[in-house]
DNA sequence: CAATGATTCAAACGTATGATTGAATCACTC
DNA sequence: GAGTGATTCAATCATACGTTTGAATCATTG
């Protein structure tokens, strides 16, 4: 019943994953995935909207298994902050684990950084998570100021986008090892001594 | 005499940042930049080289100046390795002191990265200068493997391409504290203690 | 000023793109 | 098994793409 629809993603999820959104042709997604061309208008409405369904169907789960982890990490924790490789691996396992069995939706989610649809899209479906693990980042890094803690997270995401776009094809690694290579890193970034002072923040 | 070229360069530039290299058509450079279509092909040959132009004008020059600095850092040092933020601030200095008064530059590096045209790139441009740094961070970090090395950089990478791609724009920060900041990130987590033994490298 | 080579121009090339149409086919209910 | 709504299909839409062409224009030299 959903064979169609379900061709059209998994097709066009390794298709955008592999050269991009704005190089992939709804025209190559139909050919590999042997529909018909209006079958994507049919069921999506367009290309934005099949993205948009694409990466609701993959990211989602992984936000909301984000969130469970979260949920149990914060109430383990008291009213104590949660432990920063902690609230790191609550934020890297789900997506990096999945990607074990599924490179493409790696790829997917690390090109759309590249290709700046990310803010976009994590406007409109990632709210929750943005503001729940920021607020927790700031409570185990408290020697941080606010900006500092923004600077940082996004260092973070730049290491994994990359890290999903490249390492997994690059290095023939386990994902496990991967991924406590990967929170090392971050937890030694993000726990870094403070740099900026407070009032050099608004500097210009 | 060289106006065309520059403007096409320019625009193109500007452009290739903002929406990709392949989100965008030579109409709207020539459009922009006020030239004739056939122009690019005059000067270029085509989309492909009119790119690899691009990042030579810009990117070359960086390279040039990493180098010169490796040079004196390891000249300083003698017989013992660089220090770890030394190394990155002469890797990381050269690009982002550009991009404070031409963020078009950053924009177009970080999108390259995330187009996965980087390592093309890369292999035609940089082999100097990624054998250099690479060997010159391996004596930094005796304590890692080559394997643990090379994940690492790959997440330096990941950090700084979306720094040069997002944190310009987002954050109003000074160039400078932007550089420390982001040197301080990758400093603790290149020397975050190693996690993978030296015989799980090849654990799969 | 004539001539020559470099550059620019409008126009068109063939192909590809995202989107739309209406008929054909399918799955299912009454 | 006729009727009905959901789905698929081939065909086509208008537009945009990278590229090419040959004439027009510019700058420079003899």
């Amino acid at each position: 019943m959903f064979e169609t629809q379900g061709k059209i993603l998994d097709t066009a999820e390794r298709l955008f994953g592999e050269h991009g959104y704005a190089g992939t042709s709804l025209r190559q997604i139909i050919a590999e995935a042997g529909v018909n061309l209006a079958a994507i208008h049919y069921h999506f409405g367009n290309k934005e909207e099949l993205l948009d369904r694409l990466v609701m169907r993959k990211v989602s789960p992984v936000n909301e298994e984000r969130l469970v982890l979260l949920d149990r990490l914060e109430r383990d924790a008291g009213s104590s902050p949660v432990p920063l490789d902690k609230l790191l691996r609550a934020f890297l396992e789900p997506p990096l684990l999945r990607i074990k069995e599924n490179p493409d939706l790696g790829r997917l989610i690390g090109r759309l950084y590249g290709e700046g649809l990310m803010p976009m899209i994590a406007e409109r479906h990632f709210q929750t998570v943005k503001s729940r693990f920021t607020a927790a980042f700031r409570r185990a890094l408290p020697q941080l100021s606010e900006r500092e803690v923004a600077l940082r997270l996004q260092f973070m995401i730049g290491a994994m986008a990359h890290t999903m776009l490249f390492a997994c094809q690059q290095f023939s690694i386990d994902a496990n090892l991967l991924i406590r290579e990967l929170v090392a890193f971050i937890v030694g970034g993000l726990g870094a001594p403070a740099v900026l002072g407070e009032n050099t923040e608004e500097i210009r």
